[in-house]
DNA sequence: GGATGGATGTCGAAA
DNA sequence: TTTCGACGTCCATCC
């Protein structure tokens, strides 16, 4: 369903008996602001202005992934006239944000039933722990698991296990390029089980390290494990669809 | 410039040409995949296809903000016909990551002249460090600014000061809640000035701040000092396009 | 191109 | 609701 060209008065009853029906898309010159927690003016020029049905808002440029400007999914979204020119009015309630378009002139307005749909990634930091705590040989030979997503008062340990000396081993993941981030989120962590439960060194997993975090990992006396994150997706896509097996390896 | 219902082949040339001029907008019902640092499966269903000029690639359900899936800027999107169905392929060159859309059916692509344009936001955290560095006594009486945006071997120091006895300042700014991770940074910081340096102490500021925040401030020794950002907007879209007056305070 | 940190980040999970 | 951390984060900036 769509029109183009459309009046304002045309263009204001389409959007608010469908706002909430499916996705609109409006090809339109406008200007516009955003007020919020920040503050922003749109200048004049054409843009594609995206509502969902969610609420969602978003005013996309001819550049960049991101929206020039938009409101989050919750938001209530508006046609209103005034003096003749058609304003679209979302608003944000927590944290109380406006976007306020002014159209200049409307090209087109498509309705578009688009039906909600999610995506399962595959490839994530938490896919990795997963592998990670079948095969911790891979992170060191002879560590047991203790736990995973261990909380702890300076945030949740990725992997946490025990190696056959006794002492505590903190394993931090990242799926990609480990920063100095990471590294002190590390020493937090092993400084915190230290603390807590007893004497820890601490492991991080990535599959590359910063010059200047590896600086800081030998500073702090942590060690760094690499890994090849392609060969875990290569894993990950040929088991496809097939639950854990329970009879699995322990060590 | 639009089309309806366009063939295979028809929407494959439409794309092919006009994929460098302007905003494409696909209404669609479609499958697809993502394949890269991590991997994705696209159920067939409606979606709304965006492709930009600069190489971006939207794909947007009927919820959520974020695309379910996306190439950025600097991608290679082209379209091709494979059996008769339409395949449009888009390549981001680094990290290698694709995403492959299979057409089942194509309502309507539409070719949009979008201009070039891009907002200037006010309210960001460097506009409230501005402020902070010319109005220093809300922060703490008596300082003086040594710098803003000061590389140290621990990262970038929002503000450096000396008290009146001397002693080194750090400031570290947030325009919204402060976490733990702030907190941690900002000690990072007055460590690093405390060896390359001599004396430091902290400060944190920020419109609020969690209570584990908090807890590790105290633990620290840190100080913190909260500020209202609303009123920094305010001043900063009242003064609006007024430059910087060099006959300013110093103290 | 790598490194670093902000963002109206967004999003999901857990407490 | 608040807090917390990941994200295919994206993005500007600086080196």
């Amino acid at each position: 369903m769509r029109i183009l060209e459309p009046e304002p008065r045309e263009a204001a009853a389409f959007i608010n008996t469908n706002r909430r029906r499916g996705l609109i898309a409006i090809f339109c010159i406008c200007g516009g602001t955003y007020r919020g927690r920040a503050a922003a003016e749109l200048p004049v020029a054409p843009y594609l202005v995206v509502i969902k049905p969610d609420g969602t808002l978003l005013v996309h440029g001819s550049e960049k992934a991101t929206p020039l400007v938009w409101n989050p999914p919750g938001s209530s979204n508006m046609a209103v006239l005034e003096g003749g020119t058609l304003l679209l009015k979302s608003l944000r309630p927590r944290p109380s944000e406006s976007v306020v378009l002014k159209m200049e002139r409307v090209l087109e307005i498509a309705l578009f039933d688009a039906g909600s749909s999610s995506v399962r990634l595959r490839g994530t930091e938490r896919d990795l722990v997963d592998f990670l705590v079948k095969n911790m040989e891979v992170v060191e030979p002879g560590l047991d698991v203790v736990g995973v997503e261990v909380p702890t008062e300076a945030g949740h340990i990725d992997i946490l296990a025990v190696d056959g000396a006794g002492e505590y081993v903190v394993v931090e993941v990242k799926r990609d390029v480990a920063d100095h981030e990471a590294v002190f989120q590390l020493r937090r962590y092993v400084e915190a089980v230290a603390k807590a439960r007893g004497r820890a060194r601490g492991i991080l997993v990535a599959s590359d390290i910063t010059s200047s975090a590896f600086h800081y990992l030998r500073e702090y006396n942590l060690k760094f494990v690499k890994v090849k994150p392609g060969e875990l997706m290569e894993k990950l896509l040929n088991k496809s669809s097939c639950e854990s097996s329970s009879t699995d390896m322990r060590r």
